[in-house]
DNA sequence: TTCATATTTCCAGAATAGTCAAATTATATT
DNA sequence: AATATAATTTGACTATTCTGGAAATATGAA
């Protein structure tokens, strides 16, 4: 992972809404959680939450999936893994 | 660590400049470096250093002491390691 | 004291992020 | 086709962050 990869997955989680987005996904499982749902969920409207998806989604830290006519949004757990471990090398007592 | 903590801390690290400076004082070690030496060492003016080190100490990842004229800034690996559990156990797999 | 050095704080401007109603796109149902 | 549902994109606004010169603060040396 690069500086600027990890910088853009820092970002997307430093923000409250979308952590608890996120942990929400983490929470809910690999059978992901549809966008309305996380919406209703959070109480926020579906234009604020999409703008959240759509930073969580360009860092790879969700995938989603269209199903009908919902888009199912599901936590990318290896994006996480490479952040941990790019901060374990790089930002850790005994790092390169 | 509370969720608001996680925030601070990772929108701390969630800028080149400011993960760049994390990283070097990592590398550093306990010893610390000057602010002085820092800014030297990226070619950042001073002021927007201190912005920068201002942001990674209001989040206590860093620390910093005087000695003389100059403040010896060093990681504080406490914080980070908080943060780290943090992330392990609220967004990943297998997470409460 | 006076001067020099190290750093921060103040300030202003530029850039980026966050919010959400309204319009748009995509899919499904009748 | 016409209508309904799910979600995104657009657009306008507010708020926050980033940047760096200039002024202020703190310490040390002459």
């Amino acid at each position: 992972m690069k500086i600027s990869d990890a910088v853009e997955a820092l970002g997307a989680l430093a923000q409250q809404s979308r952590l608890e987005v996120y942990r929400y996904l983490v929470q809910a499982g690999p059978g992901g959680v549809a966008a309305g749902a996380i919406a209703e969920h959070f109480g926020m409207p579906g234009a604020t939450l999409s703008f959240h998806l759509s930073a969580l989604k360009q860092a790879h830290l969700v995938v989603c999936q269209r199903e009908g006519r919902s888009l199912i949004y599901s936590a990318n757990y290896q994006t996480m893994g490479e952040l941990m471990s790019y901060l374990t090398e790089n930002c850790c007592q005994g790092g390169v």
